[in-house]
DNA sequence: ATGTCC
C-alpha cells in the first residue's frame, strides 16, 4: 500500500532521462507538466510520460500533455537544427575554487559549463557557492564584452549595508524593549510587501531619468516606489549587533572597542525581480544556447537590449541602495544615534573592470567585491559572526570574496528536519532575539562561517567581528497580509 | 530572490 507521500513523491528531470527523454527543453517542459498533476500518483505520472514520449501523436488533444506532446512532434529537433546556435567550447576554461571540500558538485558543474562560454574570460567560485540559475551563487565570471542576465542574478543589486553608531555595546542591554520597537516600526517584511499613502518614502532614486529609459520600466516605478524602504524575504534580514574592533581602524576613523551597529541585508525587490526575469528571457530569445547552457543566456553590450539592461541594472542597483539608505536613515533617528561609519557593498551585480590588463564584464552572483582596500560584509549566521573586511585584490579570485557562510541545508531540508522548539533554544543559548525567520532560515542552516573564512584568508583581512543580537526577518506566514 | 507562469 502506498502512502500519500510516496504518491505525491516529486518527479525529477533523472526519472524521465531513465525513461528515455532526451536533455534538451523537453525535459523542461514535461517537468513544468507534472506541477499541475491533477491527482495521478508519481508512478501513474511516469506511466503516461512514458506513453507521451512513444506516441506524441495521440496526446495532441491531452488537456495534460498537448503542450509536451507537441513539443515533440514540431520542437525535438530544433535546438539541434537551429543555425543560430551558438557552441560551447570543448574544454572549459581552468578556474580558480576556494573552499573545494564544502562546494557542492552541482555548482561545479554550473560553473564548467559557464567556463565554456565563447565570451568567457575567466571565472573563481567562492567557498559558499551553492547551485543557482546559470551560474552559481557564489560564482564569479568575467566576459569579454557581454553581460549574462542570470550571470547578476534575480535579486540584482543585493547588498549589505552597515551602520556603527556612536554607542557602546551595553546601550543594547539596556535599551532592548526599545530597539525591538525601532526594528518593527521601521521596516517592512514579507514578499510583495511595500508601503502605503503617508507611509510611502521619498528618496532622490525616484527622479532618476533611467526610469524613462524605456516604457517597460517606466511601468515599474510605481511599485518600486511602493517598495521604496522594505526589505522583502527570504535571507534578507535588518539586525542590531555588537561590532568589535581589536585596534583603532584609520580608514574608517574608529577606535578600538565594542559598538552598537545595524547591518541589513536586502536588494531591488520586486523591481530588481521583474527586470531579471524580463531580460533573461529576451537574452534567451536573442542568445540560443545547448540545453545545459541556456540560463547563461547573454546579451552584447553593445547591442540595444545589452544596453537597456545594463541601464535597468544599474538602476535596480541604485534603487536596492536607496531601500538600505532609508532603512537605516529611520533607524538612526529612531534611536538617536550618531552614526559613526558606514559600509555598503553589493554582492549580486555586474561591473566593467581591468583584468590582466583588458576591460571585462565581471559578475558576481553571490560574491564579495574584495578589490585591494575595498570594504565589504561577510554575514555569518544569526548565531554566528560577520565581519567586515577588507579586500586584498587577489587576482585569483578576480578581485573578489564569499558573500556569506552558504548553505548546508536546503530550504525544504532545513523545514523538514529541525523543530522550531529546537531552534528557539539554540536562539536562546546564543542571547538572540529574533523577529520573524522561518525554520528554513535557521542558524543551523548554515555552513560555519569560521571554516568559509579560513577558505578565503587570500582575498579579504578581517577588519572587526560583527555580532548578531537582534534579527528582524520574514516570517512564515509572511505571504498573507 | 520574486506575489514564486503572461
Amino acid at each position: 500500500m502506498k502512502t500519500t507521500e510516496q504518491q505525491n513523491k516529486p518527479i525529477n528531470g533523472n526519472d524521465l532521462i531513465a525513461l528515455g527523454y532526451p536533455e534538451n527543453e523537453i525535459l523542461g517542459i514535461a517537468l513544468k507538466i507534472n506541477k499541475k498533476r491533477n491527482g495521478y500518483t508519481k508512478a501513474e505520472m511516469l506511466d503516461k510520460y512514458a506513453q507521451v514520449l512513444s506516441s506524441p501523436q495521440d496526446f495532441l488533444e491531452d488537456k495534460i500533455f498537448k503542450t509536451l506532446a507537441k513539443g515533440f512532434i514540431d520542437g525535438i529537433h530544433l535546438p539541434l537544427q537551429d543555425e543560430n546556435l551558438i557552441e560551447l567550447n570543448e574544454n572549459p576554461n581552468d578556474f580558480k575554487i576556494y573552499g573545494a571540500e564544502k562546494i557542492e558538485d552541482g555548482a561545479l558543474e554550473q560553473m564548467k559549463v559557464a567556463m565554456k562560454l565563447p565570451v568567457t574570460v575567466a571565472g573563481a567560485i567562492m567557498p559558499d557557492a551553492h547551485q543557482g540559475y546559470g551560474l552559481p551563487i557564489g560564482g564569479v565570471l568575467a566576459t569579454k564584452n557581454a553581460i549574462i542576465p542570470y550571470g547578476v542574478g534575480v535579486d540584482i543589486g543585493c547588498r549589505m549595508a552597515l551602520s556603527i553608531y556612536d554607542l557602546p555595546a551595553s546601550h543594547y542591554f539596556e535599551h532592548h524593549n526599545s530597539l525591538k520597537e525601532t526594528l518593527v516600526k521601521n521596516t517592512k517584511f514579507g514578499a510583495g510587501h511595500g508601503f502605503h499613502g503617508q507611509y510611502k518614502a521619498e528618496h532622490q532614486i525616484l527622479d532618476d531619468t533611467k526610469f524613462e529609459t524605456n516604457s517597460f520600466i517606466q511601468n515599474l516605478k510605481d511599485k518600486a516606489w511602493s517598495q521604496l524602504g522594505s526589505s522583502g524575504g527570504g535571507n534578507h534580514f535588518v539586525e542590531f549587533g555588537l561590532i568589535d574592533f581589536k585596534e583603532d581602524d584609520e580608514k574608517l576613523n574608529i577606535k578600538k572597542g565594542s559598538y552598537l551597529a545595524l547591518l541589513t541585508h536586502s536588494g531591488s525587490r520586486g523591481f530588481g525581480a521583474t527586470i531579471a526575469g524580463h531580460y533573461t528571457k529576451i537574452a534567451k530569445e536573442i542568445c540560443k544556447l545547448p540545453y545545459k547552457a541556456q540560463n547563461l543566456a547573454y546579451l552584447d553590450l553593445d547591442s540595444a537590449e545589452g544596453q537597456e539592461y545594463w541601464i535597468a541594472m544599474n538602476l535596480a542597483g541604485e534603487y536596492a541602495s536607496a531601500c538600505h539608505e532609508i532603512i537605516h536613515q529611520k533607524i538612526a533617528k529612531s534611536i538617536g544615534a550618531e552614526v559613526l561609519a558606514k559600509v555598503e557593498n553589493h554582492h549580486n551585480f555586474a561591473w566593467k573592470e581591468i583584468y590582466n590588463g583588458e576591460e571585462v564584464i565581471v559578475h558576481r552572483k553571490g560574491a564579495t567585491p574584495a578589490s585591494k582596500d575595498i570594504m565589504g560584509i561577510i554575514p555569518g549566521s544569526m548565531t554566528a559572526p560577520g565581519f567586515l573586511v577588507r579586500g586584498k585584490g587577489e587576482e585569483n579570485s578576480i578581485n573578489s570574496a564569499s558573500h556569506g557562510a552558504g548553505r548546508q541545508m536546503s530550504r525544504t531540508q532545513a523545514i523538514k528536519s529541525l523543530s522550531q522548539n529546537k531552534i528557539n533554544d539554540y536562539l536562546n543559548d546564543f542571547g538572540i532575539t529574533l523577529i520573524g525567520g522561518g525554520k528554513d532560515e535557521a542558524p543551523m542552516a548554515y555552513k560555519d562561517i569560521h571554516e568559509v573564512m579560513a577558505a578565503q584568508q587570500d582575498l579579504v583581512d578581517i577588519v572587526a567581528t560583527f555580532t548578531p543580537k537582534m534579527v528582524r526577518m520574514a516570517d512564515d506566514g509572511s505571504r498573507e497580509d
